[in-house]
DNA sequence: TGGTATACTCAACATTGTTGAATATCTATA
DNA sequence: TATAGATATTCAACAATGTTGAGTATACCA
């Protein structure tokens, strides 16, 4: 193996094994401290429905079933189930489009806008407990390596996500 | 606001914000990526199934069906199905305690082992086609940082459950 | 020997996810 | 203007996961 070659121009397997490690586990926390989080009485929402409404309250005005399911990764089928149970909940609305009747409109409620607003204050709190501690260069540095790996993984997936459908 | 004082000291909370934003998304695509990776016709496993294998493979020998269900975050009445399908999948063996007949015992099996060490491989090449381009000293800068995050997570759900617990 | 704690499984149910069929609506064309 | 095909969504049937609470077997202690 050439693995000492230009050890400082290329990163070595090593370290990007680390890091895929790190990922893993680093996932896997995050999503079960969240979980355990939206599982409080005050909110009770399940990791999909947070998502999906999560969209829902960034989308100025109604989303579109397929874009909705296209947005969050799931197929429609599986989304439909979803909506139904925000409904009962009564954070969105579900309308028709006027002139496509075929198409099922959605959109978040004042209530769905004021849960996902405490939900993130929550996670707010829970992140600070767990990051509040890094030097405030550590974080800024952070967040730029973040940027570089999330647009890395989007293209990956995208790659990956073409291949499929070709 | 007194968001400019000492900006250079505390860590801004936009910063953090901005970093739970991005660990939530990096999270869900890792995700998304991993449970594309192991719905594979080779692997065709679910990510509950991976985890549970995965700390079986790096267990010597047995392991206790409550140590298991503590290590992966599962209810012993949930990991009873989990570790039932991989036990149809020849993944795992399922024994009795010699001494304490109540405790049921888990161990991987060789199939279970290569398969592990398929995905792992897999993932890899995967992670290097999303981290690949970057520079080595970011990708061991982003190392040591994730590692402080990891730590920082790790601490805080230590906390909470024994808040919980108390 | 009895009583209690422990380890696990089972049963009933909710949520999510998949696939394929069914339904309604729109659009283009002959 | 029929009508054939495309599009948008839902529904039905099933599998995996997860929860809670009850049930079963075993161990331990007094």
């Amino acid at each position: 193996m050439a693995e000492s070659e230009l050890p400082n121009l290329t990163t070595e397997q090593s370290t990007l094994d680390a890091i895929e490690q790190m990922i893993l586990r680093i996932s896997w926390l995050a999503q079960r401290q969240f979980v355990q989080l939206l599982d409080d009485d005050r909110f009770n929402l399940t990791l999909t429905q947070f998502y999906t409404l999560l969209h829902l309250a960034q989308t100025n005005g109604e989303c579109k079933m397929s874009d909705l399911a296209e947005a969050t990764q799931q197929s429609a089928a599986a989304l439909t189930g979803v909506v139904d149970r925000l409904l009962d909940k009564q954070l969105v609305e579900r309308t028709r489009h006027e002139r496509d009747r075929r198409q099922v409109m959605v959109q978040v409620t004042p209530r769905g806008l004021a849960m996902i607003a405490a939900i993130r204050q929550a996670r707010r709190e829970q992140i600070h407990a767990a990051l509040g501690h890094l030097p405030a260069a550590d974080a800024e540095r952070l967040l730029e390596l973040l940027e570089s790996v999330l647009a890395g993984m989007a293209r990956a997936l995208e790659r990956n996500e073409t291949g499929r459908l070709a």
